[in-house]
RNA sequence: GGCCCAGUGGCUCAGUUGGUUAGAGCGCCGCCCUGUCACGGCGGAGGUCACGGGUUCGAGUCCCGUCUGGGUCGCCA
């Protein structure tokens, strides 16, 4: 490159006129008009710039290139006869006197077109994701991203926390997720592990006296990805309080970010601060689930004394859950739709009917439900044009099933819910433990490492029978926003003597919480503050600012679904030299590669 | 790992109960066009219908298997 360029291609305005300038950026694509006349588009970063060759020789120039190289052009800023009022750059255009091809592209085709890339099959953008994010659309989620995360660094700096980044290279964690693991090469048959989270680290920088910490931290964990969770690797933005309660972090969060979905949301209704707390047992009972959507205007229903022996067979003895829909509109094709997706997701079979607008009561189950309509209308207050959208079986499968339906119905019924807003709540007082489906004996329900509602005095409590131990909760809550789990935490067990009697309840006792988290049993020996803290996930985020379905839209340079790097060819093999090194041998057979 | 859906020129897709030489738009190549901006007009090249097997006189279409991708459940303290 010879020279640098004067402006960039969304700079030059009408005032510009008459000087000389020199751009840069990619040759998108001509215009042309006659052998003599064509119109090129110059884009970079920044914008796009109008360039207008006006003699046989420069249109050959351009011609001689394929769409994509990059040019520098050099010339003079003319105000356009027929402006273009849709372009930041439309009321000039560049006059080019000399054009230097600074990048060739070798292909005259590419491997889909640059402005309609996001139409194309995945694995092939993901493949070629540098051209991918050569769309403007596709390269502002990465923008935007760039912006909150620093929006976010400098809420949370501004809040007395510090950045402090933790080790990547650190100790395979017992329980969780499955850890993504790395061979040692001084120790022969160990292994380092990625962290799932900086967890421990924080909690013992809480112990060393920090006060406030977080981190943009990445996070891995080896499991199959979702439309909404990426394999691999993630981040969140980790942070931690010493001295500090539920009501400290939840505020703090409140604080950094409302100011973030109002500063870089597509929607521009926020739930106000503070947000809704809804206890876990409430949500289940009310949504189905504990990552509710609260922009959806109807609760479930209990109909079980309703409906249960009404004589229909998958009723009976059940409890039954329904979604009553007012003003329901959706076609009979779109019902058995709603029906056929909820069996997909929760492998239930659903049910349904309607009362019209005669009052009569028709379609699906209708004729069960006919002998007992007055009762029926008075336990779900029916009014005529009403769906109702009925689950049954086992108390908590009824109502899983009928929380995916109510789901699926906010989307079948603009009604009932409006999408253009973020409505944010936090799921509080999780259970402490629940029984095991599979050992049927009492398990911890999440983290161990919760500081139970009740502290030391419930334990004993739980342990001497006083207290059920399925009833103890948690000081953990969630965030949700639009049913999105969008962050998690807790104000942790800092006490030993409280966590063996935690763990004394699920039959482990102090050594196995010695040898499942030494450092911080350890550190917690020594004095440590009553701390909490939580983990907002950060590409989760992206996604609901930016309105994007996809998570793989909000990240760089995202793996496919099964966790392969398509573009740089990862996970790959590799020299015999370096499993060597690391004590490693391979054991699979070569056929199974 | 289970289940559901999909795979047809470079890209996006159509292709009827199995029946001529598998089509369209975009892109690409050539020619024409002095104000385009999703420029326009004319012409052209480009296909192992994912792969393997089967049924059939005949398969893009039906059946079985495999692969790849997407969704979902399991999983995600």
């Amino acid at each position: 490159m010879t020279q640098s360029r004067t402006h960039n291609c969304n700079e030059l305005r009408i005032e510009n006129a008459g000087e000389r300038v020199t751009l840069v950026g990619w040759y998108e694509n001509i215009r042309r008009v006659s052998k003599n006349l064509g119109f090129v588009v110059l884009r970079d970063f920044y914008g796009t710039t109008q360039i207008v060759p006006e003699t046989e020789e420069m249109m050959e120039k351009f011609l001689s290139v394929n769409c994509e190289s990059t040019l520098l052009v050099e010339g003079v800023v003319r105000e356009r006869s027929s402006k273009n009022s849709k372009m930041a750059t439309g009321d000039i255009e560049v006059v080019p006197d000399r054009v230097e091809v600074l990048g060739k592209c070798i292909y005259n085709e590419l491997p889909f077109e640059i402005n309609r890339s996001r139409e194309a099959d995945e694995n092939t953008r993901l493949k070629y994701r540098y051209l991918d994010l050569r769309n403007p659309e596709v390269k502002n989620k990465i923008v935007l991203r760039s912006k909150v995360v620093s929006e976010l660094r400098s809420l949370m700096t501004n809040e007395g926390f510090l950045e402090i980044t933790t080790p990547i290279l650190t100790a395979s964690s017992p329980e969780g997720a499955r850890d993504y693991i790395v061979p040692s090469r001084k120790f022969p048959g160990k292994f380092y592990a990625l962290p799932q989270a900086p967890q421990q680290f924080k909690q013992l920088l809480m112990t060393s006296g920090f006060d406030r910490y977080f981190q943009v931290a990445p996070c891995f964990r080896d499991e199959d990805a979702r439309g909404d969770r990426t394999p691999g690797e993630f981040y969140q933005l980790d942070m931690e309080m010493a001295f500090a309660s539920q009501d400290d972090v939840l505020g703090v969060l409140e604080k950094v970010l409302v100011p973030v979905f109002e500063k870089y949301g597509i929607y521009k209704r926020i739930s106000p601060a503070p947000f809704k707390r809804i206890p876990f047992r409430e949500a289940i009972e009310k949504y189905g689930t504990d990552k509710p959507d609260l922009r959806i205007d109807f609760c479930i229903q209990d109909a079980t004394e309703a409906l249960s022996d009404i004589g229909f067979e998958p009723f009976n003895g059940q409890s039954v859950k329904a979604c009553v829909v007012t003003d329901f509109n959706a076609t009979r094709k779109q019902i058995d739709q709603l029906i056929a997706d909820v069996e997909v997701q929760t492998a239930e079979k659903t049910y349904w009917f309607r009362m019209d607008e005669q009052g009569e009561i028709v379609g699906g189950i209708a004729k069960f439900v006919q002998p007992v309509k007055e009762k029926v209308v008075a336990a779900l207050d029916l009014k005529p044009g009403c769906f109702v959208g009925v689950a049954a079986g086992k108390e908590a499968v009824a109502l899983k099933a009928a929380g995916v339906m109510r789901s699926k119905i906010g989307v079948l019924c603009p009604n009932h819910m409006d999408k253009e807003q973020y409505q944010m709540c936090w799921i509080v007082d999780f259970p402490m433990y629940e029984m095991g489906e599979e050992s049927g004996e009492l398990e911890f329900c999440h983290n161990p490492f919760s500081m139970p509602n009740g502290g030391m005095d419930i334990l004993l409590k739980a342990e001497k029978g006083e207290v059920d131990p399925l009833s103890i909760t948690a000081f953990q809550y969630d965030l949700v926003i639009n049913g999105y789990e969008s962050a998690s935490g807790a104000v942790r067990n800092h006490d030993p003597e409280i966590m063996i009697k935690a763990f004394n309840l699920v039959g482990l006792g102090e050594n196995e919480v010695k040898s499942k988290f030494p450092a911080m049993y350890n550190a917690f020996c020594y004095g440590a503050p009553p701390h909490a803290g939580a983990a907002p996930g950060v590409d989760r985020m992206i996604m609901l600012l930016t309105g994007e379905e996809s998570i793989r839209e909000v990240i760089c340079f995202p793996m496919n679904k099964n966790a392969a790097d398509v573009m740089m060819d990862a996970p790959s093999t590799v020299d015999q030299k370096q499993l060597d090194d690391v004590h490693i041998a391979i054991a699979m057979p070569k056929e199974d590669k």
